[in-house]
DNA sequence: GCCGCTATTGCCCTAAGGTACAATAGCAGA
DNA sequence: TCTGCTATTGTACCTTAGGGCAATAGCGGC
C-alpha cells in the first residue's frame, strides 16, 4: 500500500455495492479497500495509520450499524473521516451521524458525481488531521522528555511568571530554576518564550499541580 | 427584554405551530418571539444583542428558506444556534443544515421533550460563544489602540524576536523599539510577552506586513 | 504659529535572563 | 559499590529587558 496514495475504506454489507463503490474509487486512482461489516472492519484496523484515508460507510448493516462503527471510531481515537451512504435513511440518523462529525449522508441513489466530490473533501480533512497530528504528537514527545520538576517549571513559566517567582513557589533558589528553564527550552526546541507558549497551547499542556494564581 | 432570560426565536410561517411553540418555550420560563417568515426575522435583527438566544426555524417557508435564513445569518457573522424542525424534511436539507452549524434538526411530529433539550442545548452554546465573543472583542478593541508602529513592534515580539532584531527588521534603534513595546504591553494589558501571546493568538492577530522569516 | 500625537534617539541605571564552571546529594539499577 | 539520572546550589560574567529623563522632528488641526 503506497503511503502516498489515498485510501477509501468502504463497508458495506451488500457485496455488489461494494464491487461498484470499490471500482469508483480505483477509477479515481485511490486504493480502495471493501469490508462486509464493521466488525471486519475494526479488527483489521485497530490502529491508526499515516496514510490520508476516509470511510464509505452505509448506515444499516447487520452487527454494528454505520453510527456505531463512528461511535466506536471515536472512542479510539481514530478518527477518520467518514462519509454516509444508505437507502433508507431517516432524519434522526443523519442529525446523529452529523453531529458526531459525519462529512456528508449521502442517500442513495445519489448523483455519480457526488461520491467522488465527498471522498475528496473527506482525504483533505484527512490530510490536514494528519498533519497536525504529527505535529501534536512531535510535541508531546518532547514533553514527554521533560523531567517531573522540568515540566513544573515549564507550567510557571508559560505563564510568564519571573524566574524568582517560579523560585519561590517551588521553594527552591533562582539559580536552580533557570537550570530546569534552560533545560526545558533546549529539549522542547524553542528559542523564546513565545514558542514555548504556542507549543504548550497547541497540545493543551496541562500540569500535574496546576500553578494556581496569586490570591 | 430581561437580558438575564434567554430568548428564543421562532420562526414560522404557520400561525398555529407559532402559538403551541411560543406556548412550549414560555412555559419552560424563557422568552418567545414569533417571525411569520425569516425576512421578518432578519429585519427586527439586524444586529446582534447581548443576550443568550437561539432559533427554531421551520425548514420549507414561503420567501427565504430556514436554510436560507442560516446562511444569512452566517454571513452577518450573526451566528445564533439553530434549531430545524420540519415536516417534510429530506436527507439533503438535513445535511446542509447540520453542515452549516445547525444544533440538530428536528422532524415533525417530536417527542415533547426534544425540543425544549434541544433549545437547552443551544442557548448553552450560545452562551459560551457571548462570553468568548466578549473576550475576542475586548482584545480587538486593546489592539484597535495601537498605533501602527505599536502593532508592527508587536508582531514580532510574539514571534519572539529580540529587541535588537526587531530594531534592524524596522531600520530603528533598540532604544525605539523598548518604548514601542513598552506601550504594546501598556496599551494591551499584559505583563508578559507569554500572556500577549496567548491574547494575540486568540484573536489570530496577523500584522499587515508580516515578519518574513529569515531566509 | 501653537498644540497634540507619533516616532525617533541618546545616556544611564536596575533587574532579569542565560551561561560557564564547579560541586553536593538522593536514588535506582547494574 | 559504582554509575547514571535528577535535583540542587554557588560564583562570576555577559546579554536583554525595561524604565527615567531629555530632546528632536514630522504632521494634521485649531
Amino acid at each position: 500500500m503506497n503511503p502516498a496514495i489515498p485510501a477509501v475504506y468502504i463497508v458495506d454489507d451488500d457485496a455488489s455495492v461494494r464491487r461498484s463503490l470499490s471500482r469508483l474509487v480505483r477509477q479515481s486512482g485511490m486504493d480502495a479497500r471493501a469490508f462486509a461489516s464493521a466488525e471486519e472492519y475494526l479488527l483489521s484496523h485497530d490502529k491508526p495509520v499515516q496514510q490520508p484515508a476516509c470511510l464509505v460507510v452505509d448506515l444499516t448493516m447487520p452487527g454494528l450499524s454505520g453510527l456505531d462503527l463512528q461511535t466506536e471510531l471515536a472512542r479510539r481515537s481514530n478518527n477518520r473521516p467518514v462519509i454516509f451512504i444508505s437507502g433508507n435513511a431517516d432524519i434522526p440518523s443523519t442529525v446523529r451521524a452529523m453531529r458526531q462529525g459525519a462529512v456528508t449522508f449521502l442517500p442513495k441513489p445519489f448523483e455519480p458525481a457526488e461520491l467522488p466530490n465527498a471522498i475528496a473533501e473527506a482525504l483533505e480533512m484527512c490530510r490536514k488531521q494528519l498533519a497536525s497530528d504529527v505535529e501534536m504528537n512531535d510535541i508531546a514527545v518532547r514533553v514527554g522528555e521533560l523531567t517531573t520538576r522540568e515540566r513544573e517549571v515549564m507550567s510557571w513559566v508559560i505563564t510568564g511568571a519571573l524566574n524568582k517567582q517560579i523560585a519561590a513557589e517551588l521553594g527552591i533558589v533562582e539559580r536552580t530554576v533557570k537550570v530546569h528553564r534552560s533545560r526545558v527550552m533546549e529539549k522542547m526546541q524553542v528559542l523564546s518564550v513565545a514558542e514555548l507558549v504556542r507549543l504548550c497551547d497547541a497540545v493543551a499542556f496541562a500540569p500535574a499541580v496546576r500553578p494556581q494564581p496569586r490570591s
